[in-house]
DNA sequence: TATGAATGAGCATTCATTCAT
DNA sequence: GATGAATGAATGCTCATTCAT
């Protein structure tokens, strides 16, 4: 039983380890760049092993992903509960972006080569978050807080400019965030699409 | 001299075309997927041949980007010239990318992944037209027809979002054109970051 | 003692499920194409089991075929014992082989594949059955009931023509036996080589 | 232009080279068996040049196969032509796959494992041999010469005979030549299902 | 100058077998 | 005895680039 146990820990400790080191060669070269034997070897296991955890490079990069997409959803779904506002929303998830910053840029440069499944995903999770700002949107236009508007239009502005910061990063910021440097720029011209001009 | 003048012009005349040959194939499958070979195969010249007149794949790539950025700057300039408005400009620009939907799409996907001199090039020709938006719009401001508000963002704001649509433009469309899609949504919601309310 | 007994059980027990599941698969997909994890997974133990029982995948297709061999033998015998005549030796042996035709298909097919070993054991047992025949049809010639001939070449052509429709099995039918559809193009031209004319 | 002729002659050259060696590697371990880094090596050149020759190594064996078997049909029609009596014709196909024995007794041995457009055609190519005997049987029916039967079924007995011989060839000869062995023995027992039993 | 045959490092994936637990 | 994680050599195939002709 213990020993059955040792063995199960040891093998997900494996499967840990390498998805942690492909993620750290997937930021650092992206995932359509990063070889599957420079995974292996940067986590001095056979080349083979990492197809005994993982069925094939596309599986790995859709459980890393999957992984992280799903953290932010549950933490996305926190704060909208406790979030009271918009700009609290936006504030939080722009704080999860820059934590996984290095992550996401890659994401958002490489995503239109994912495959159709793997693009399918990740543009659903990003979908449930866009819904949460879609909802809050629609809120604050009920209680006339915030003009009229096409709502979705809207929340692709703000998605598409993260999107493009995140994209090309390198060219933004040397070293550092590119969402700290251009933040405030974001959400403060964000809320001209919503705010009443008296506000 | 007469003969190396007409071997010169021979020796044009085939760049030319390979650099016409390669364009189509660019838009077709995007440079990162198309093979040299292919574009030797089609122009009907040897695959060397295509080494002679360019060294590499990249300096090839660098080339017609070259070649199409100088036309697209030449219509960029026209289009400044003859928008007498905001509304008339972003129009104008928006008919301009449509025309050439396929070459933008393929270029806002790739943009991430050319070398950085490449990069350079492509965004300086992108910030004549942003800097043209920009000063439409100081202006707006100055007379009072626009709101107050950090004018480069908002600028990015528009190019984000038009770079978005055209990047994910197979997501969005299945044939035809996504600026045609999407135009009025784009427009009406840009400008909500600048109209007064009251308008 | 008792528990080494109930040991020696178990094991007997895993081994002999394990060459029933193996031989499914042997059967569905040929020796070749079976992979040990295949086994394994299916039979419900470690991967690493299979090698307990047997030393390496051949040492597993010899014990398969070994004890399918002697089933094989039993039958043939009582098939030898019973038939009273040529023709009705013929139709119980493709009696037999219609009924395991899934097997004796793979093994046509693969038989050249197999260690010189396992070939030359189940060509024994094909002997055996090919020896009754050959002794039923020297008895007709000696009762001058059949033509003079070399009998082991007749025999010969027999199991070529019956081996020859098992392993290209998949072109001649789709679905069902082969055996059944030839059975009676082969009988009828099986003794062509050995009737007299006038009969 | 001679310079021209003498690249495509190199090339050709180099290709029937990579041809030659890899009938050699697919006569000694079989088409299954042979890698293409394998024939590549034997070639001395780079593993890569081998497709650039031959697209697949699938390509590569119809290559091989599509040459053999054509050579051998254009034969056997001038034989036909030539001969004047079925027994020429036997003894003339039997000459021939005497001298390319070994490679037929792969192929006889591998059929069944190659892919659906493969074996397609290969036994189209053995079909139009077949069709030859089929004639040639008929005609002697017509004639009387022949005993009626079921002509389709007489020619598979006879193919099935030579394929079985051809593919457990190292059972039956240790060095040496089956068809050479067989030879007559397979032509005489052939013989009793077609003639009269007075001839 | 133009050719195009040749290169060879690189790729994702498979699988019988081993061995520490 | 049983496990199953780990191995690593091997596979068919691609493609930007080179260089002898």
């Amino acid at each position: 039983m213990e020993n059955l146990n040792k063995r199960q820990l040891q093998k997900k400790k494996t499967r840990n380890y390498l998805l942690e080191v492909a993620k750290t060669c997937f930021i650092k070269n992206g995932f359509l760049k990063t070889t599957t034997s420079e995974i292996a070897e940067k986590a001095s296991v056979a080349h083979g092993t990492l197809f005994l955890h993982f069925k094939t490079k596309e599986a790995l990069i859709v459980e890393i992903l999957d992984k992280e997409l799903e953290i932010i959803s549950h933490q996305i779904n926190k704060i909208t509960e406790q979030a009271e506002n918009l700009e609290q929303l936006l504030e939080k998830y722009l704080d999860f972006l820059e934590e996984q910053e290095d992550l996401f840029s890659v994401l958002a440069r490489e995503l239109p080569f994912y495959s159709e499944e793997l693009r399918r995903k990740i543009l659903f999770r990003e979908s449930v978050i866009r819904e949460h700002f879609h909802r809050t949107i629609e809120d604050g236009i009920n209680k006339q807080i915030f003009r009229a508007c096409e709502v979705s239009v809207v929340v692709t502005f703000l998605f598409a400019t993260i999107n493009y910061y995140l994209s090309l990063k390198p060219i933004f910021v040397e070293t550092g965030s590119v969402i700290k440097k251009f933040r405030k720029s974001i959400v403060s011209t964000f809320f001209l699409m919503l705010e009443k001009e008296e506000n």
